[in-house]
DNA sequence: GGATAATTATGCGGAACGGTACAAAAATAG
DNA sequence: CTATTTTTGTACCGTTCCGCATAATTATCC
């Protein structure tokens, strides 16, 4: 882990600086992607979100291709972060379990757009033509469900069904909530469906 | 129940008869709207797997999105009767929940696409940007559980969880197939998938 | 200050897109 | 056979698309 490079100065580089967060220009051509999918947004759309011209953003990002795996790959980090965050708590797993789903409620619901989940209702339609961007949505969901299952690992439930096993239920009941939320089903009835399913899952 | 029309020659309408059948065409457009999705789907590939030019296309189908939402239905009612076949059979419930389940995953792990579920994996993305596609997806899927619901009320399962909320499940470990085919996962993976959901769905 | 290097802004160009106008073709009605 | 009706085939129109060429801007290096 030896850092032999120098720091002094920060290393600022030699050009012109650039006048844009990489962080904040995925979060915002997120929010395009998010609503009208891969295929649907265009790179006006796109550019005019992030606030930088075109040029920009094929020089710091690449093709649309490439600015969409890198969006969905922010974001599922971001996102496996909040569900550790959640999943590592003190209280029993059914709680925590509920309090993930709520989160993603109302995330996924949130108006005007009711988006849903960004992996599940957008990028898993471009998987068969755009191989890359299935491949970078099945990791996120395969860290997903690590992330379920790390949070069942730290339970006191009964050996069977597996950690593992649980987890990909749990994984299977999200994703249901961000197809369907994205389909217009109301908040509430979802919270139900979240609540019924809880003690399936852990018992 | 009455009929008053004359039948008499089977009314064979006026002008220069069609040279397609409605079916076979939303069969054959289906295969490329669910390899690349509403949006990416061109009319050019639409008309071409037709095999009907394009004015043909608009005269019996409507635009696109008219297009895309028949062959939805289509399908779905299609695929509500398959269910309903295996559902209503006269196994336990576990076996007739296999038999769909390997169904499915051999459907949607079908090469050389790997299409996974039409409805939740090409339909879903466009429901905030045309509505009536996410309304009539939103319908099939609650269509689809409906069968669930229907395979369970035939069962001798315990009455808690009830049979519709044990159908949300069934659909959300369905959805779940239909997501992960399209995104790689391997046929034998999600068939030891469904084998371990199968007992918690029916306990 | 001058040279260099990176980013930003303007604008374009070839291709593909969805949808349609129009005339030829194929059937029935009388 | 003539008139009518519907479908089919060709060709096209205006728009939008993605990606880039080019030049102006803003910084560091010497």
């Amino acid at each position: 882990m030896r850092n032999g490079t120098k720091i002094e100065k920060e290393a600022r580089p030699r050009g012109r600086p650039r006048g844009f967060i990489t962080s904040e220009v995925l979060e915002r051509v997120r929010d395009v992607f998010l609503t009208k999918g891969f295929a649907a947004a265009s790179l006006d759309e796109l550019s005019a979100a992030a606030g930088l011209n075109r040029p920009s953003l094929y020089a710091a990002f690449g093709d649309k291709e490439q600015l969409y795996i890198s969006t969905l790959k922010h974001i599922g980090q971001k996102s496996v972060e909040a569900m550790d965050a959640i999943l590592s708590g003190p209280e029993p797993i059914e709680q925590r379990l509920g309090r993930l789903y709520k989160g993603a409620i109302d995330i996924y619901t949130k108006p005007p757009n009711r988006p849903g989940c960004i992996i599940v209702a957008t990028a898993t339609v471009e998987s068969p033509s755009h191989p890359r961007i299935g491949a970078a949505a099945n990791e996120i969901l395969a860290s997903f469900e690590k992330a379920f299952e790390r949070g069942f690992a730290s339970s006191d439930l009964k050996p069977a069904p597996s950690p593992a096993e649980r987890a990909s239920m749990a994984g299977a009941i999200l994703y249901a909530i961000g197809i369907r939320a994205r389909l217009g089903v109301p908040a509430a009835e979802l919270r139900t469906f979240t609540k019924s399913m809880i003690p399936v899952i852990c018992r």
